[in-house]
DNA sequence: TTGATTCATGACTGAAAAGTCATATAAGTT
DNA sequence: AACTTATATGACTTTTCAGTCATGAATCAA
């Protein structure tokens, strides 16, 4: 009659071995899941081991000395941090909190898209607790296939061409100065051969595309620090000690009054996309209109 | 960073909790659920208590001296129903066994529309395992949106407006009568008062219709017995020891080649309908397509 | 080859949860 | 009031599972 009668007929499931089972998913190994701890270690091992003698596939796979995920065990991982989810939103539900939904995405658009906006994102939503988690570019879109976070914005060049998305709109470039350092001298290019600049730190999709226009252009500018993102280079521009060449709504954390924002037409904008999981959507009672409301709400040009 | 670590850092939650839980309101109440059995009275009333203190929030209320499930309690059961039954076919899955789609429709619909077609609902569905669930016409509607089952089929009428459903076509009423009973005399009227006759225990929905028809048209037959189902009529009319009037569908048990059967065109037809569960759809990997295909395989006019 | 890294496993302990039984409470029934 | 039925609870025992520790086995790298 019970219908899960046999999903509990054998022993070898249980909610902390699942749990467990997901701290290794996400950790990508035992060893980084376990934190140099022993006992953790030794744990997950077995209970992974319980997991794919109860559910009869192997989970993991041997690959050198550490393990991988097998694809059906990214498949179960993917259940099973959907129905902790569900179940946990249930708890908070009950507790008079609210539903939370999660947004992932890289420093600076967290900084100045999404951080500029949290009550508009609620008032589109709905009363949820937003959740703000800053990850790189390319994880985002593996996080929302994932289901570990509900909304991921990045650029639509890091995109597979078949994801489905909504545009947000293009973001520029431009020279952000202190106003006080003196006067922006004629052109763009000209300003930023003038003023001490920081930099990205090589390696970014950025970081190529600006050396390349660099040199297109013949340009030799004075840099005196290269920092790991935007943001970092937006509180040294805040200083006044540099300027620096930034997404065009870095304007969110450089006041108009107190900084000259040169927009650069030659360097190519790139366009902003929001994706979603439509599955999380569904747990957190939330519709396709409620997407639309925010797609309208994080438009990056608007602002500008 | 475990999205999940807040679900188990609070104790009372467990897999045979939930199961617990998911009996007791699939019975309805405690008593129901634990048959007689004083240990799983006890078991299902405190683990009951420990999930309400889990989730904080009463899942159970009393009503007289039995308890009811709250409408928080349904929607906790729902999910719980969906989440084991996705643990379960992922193991059957692993295991190398086909997904359960599950059918739920009163006896005569399981023996003379579904068990009939076994093969050709497979071919429908892919290699999926069948099961066909025995219930009352009423309870179809609910257990499809409980996720007890994936599909019913019950009359259009029992349902409400509002539900979606897809025709199946409508199936008529006929007197069916042994041949070798001697010469069906006449119009099927007739034929009522001549041979002695089986009916439908009073109660039902057709019996009531049956009966304003037999004042309607002044009829008096010769009832021999009264049977609790359409099907234990047809068993006694195949004996040959009896008439019966029943869905036209009967046909598929009594051979034309034995049995007569005569439409009662002045007895209105009723609508046959498909109803699913799109949530267990998904889970059994089935799309719209799917049940396009099925509604296909189903029509119970097309075999008449 | 030696040592470090990563996972697996055996042999335990301890805690949590399931299972058991008797009995209490509470609401209906006769 | 006496009895029945349904649920709750206290006081356990037993089982299961998590947690701990030591050590083995496999792989890779210096």
């Amino acid at each position: 009659m019970n219908q899960s009668a046999h999903l509990l007929s054998t022993s070898g499931l249980s909610l902390e071995r699942m749990n467990s089972f997901l701290q290794v998913v996400e950790a990508g190994n035992i060893a980084k899941a376990a934190l140099g701890d022993a006992t953790k270690q030794s744990q997950f091992s077995r209970q992974i081991k319980e997991m794919e003698s109860f559910f009869g596939v192997a989970l993991t796979r041997r690959v050198g000395r550490r393990i991988e995920i097998t694809d059906e065990g990214h498949h179960l991982a993917l259940m099973i941090r959907r129905q902790f989810r569900e179940l946990e939103d249930f708890r908070a539900a009950m507790a008079g909190k609210s539903v939370q939904v999660r947004f992932g995405a890289q420093g600076s658009i967290i900084d100045w898209i999404l951080t500029p906006r949290i009550d508009e994102i609620r008032k589109a939503l709905g009363d949820v607790t937003v959740e703000l988690e800053q990850m790189r570019t390319l994880d985002v879109m593996r996080a929302v296939a994932d289901g570990r976070i509900d909304f991921g914005i990045l650029r639509a060049d890091a995109l597979p061409k078949e994801t489905k998305r909504r545009k947000l709109g293009n973001v520029g470039y431009a020279l952000f100065v202190a106003k006080n350092t003196g006067k922006s001298a004629g052109s763009v290019e000209q300003a930023i051969q003038k003023f001490p600049l920081v930099e990205l730190l090589p390696g970014g999709q950025f970081g190529s595309r600006w050396q390349a226009w660099l040199s297109e252009k013949k340009l030799h500018p004075h840099v005196i620090a290269r920092l790991a993102s935007f943001t970092q280079m937006a509180r040294v521009v805040r200083t006044g000690k540099a300027a620096a060449v930034l997404p065009e709504i870095a304007s969110v954390e450089l006041d108009p009054r107190r900084f000259h924002a040169e927009p650069i037409a030659s360097l190519p904008k790139r366009a902003m996309v929001l994706i979603a999981n439509t599955r999380s959507l569904e747990r957190a009672g939330l519709d396709a209109s409620a997407t639309n409301r925010l797609e309208k709400v994080l438009g990056v040009e608007k602002m500008l």
